[in-house]
DNA sequence: TTTACTGCAAACCGTTTGCAGTTCC
DNA sequence: GGAACTGCAAACGGTTTGCAGTAAA
């Protein structure tokens, strides 16, 4: 569930067949707003609209096919030594891990005649 | 020195005044490729360059101005519970920490009259 | 009648691409 | 001549904005 503006217009268009971009990115933007989107801006490309469970989590993302998945938040946050927060106030914290989904190693090790 | 592209087309500029952007982008594109730079995409707007340096380090990031400092990564890394991996190959990871910088907290202070 | 909302098209920003004109071998 | 490069302008993808029209209060 993390959809680009034009996976949700194309939703929105069977319910609302008329219904145009700009309606659609207005509405994201205040359904962010208000908290009820949060935006995953995490690969290239149009930004991804995820509802906004409060759980914090981070984000596996494939760096072939762009896939994002969430993933829970282990135990301990990730922490910043004070010497080098330097009077930065830090309000949250976000995990990016980088690599290939399922499908996409599958597909790799095909491409390599690797065992 | 997280450097936006057209922050180093004028730059580039001092010294070749004829340099146009589209040299630019392309000579950035190369030097990613080679991996001399490294591109760091964590904020709205265009994407930031930076010179490859080999340690890793995360990413404090100013939601108010934009502005991004590096970060040494303290001791563990984060990971991912195995059972919430689910075939994903990870292959790296970021952390973003995202408040905001000293002038951007003096600035609110400021415009709070808090004490 | 005023207000809120819509679709549409045009504008926008950051980036890429096609093309014609160099320069160097 | 051909390869490698450049500047320029146009195109591109994703998003925002201005405007005119409509529906609702």
């Amino acid at each position: 569930m993390h959809l680009t503006a034009e996976q949700v217009h194309d939703l929105a268009r069977e319910k609302l067949p008329e219904i145009s971009r700009a309606t659609v990115y207005n509405t994201l933007n205040e359904l962010v707003a208000m908290g009820e989107l949060v935006v995953v801006d995490v690969v290239d490309g149009p930004k991804r609209y995820d509802p906004n469970v409060t759980a914090e989590h981070d984000h596996l993302v494939c760096e072939r096919c762009h896939a994002i998945r969430d993933v829970p938040r282990d135990s301990q946050q990730p922490s910043v030594p004070d010497e080098a927060r330097g009077g930065f106030l830090i309000t949250g914290s976000e995990v990016i891990y980088r690599g290939l989904c399922p499908e996409c190693v599958r597909r790799y090790r095909h491409s390599t005649r690797g065992s």
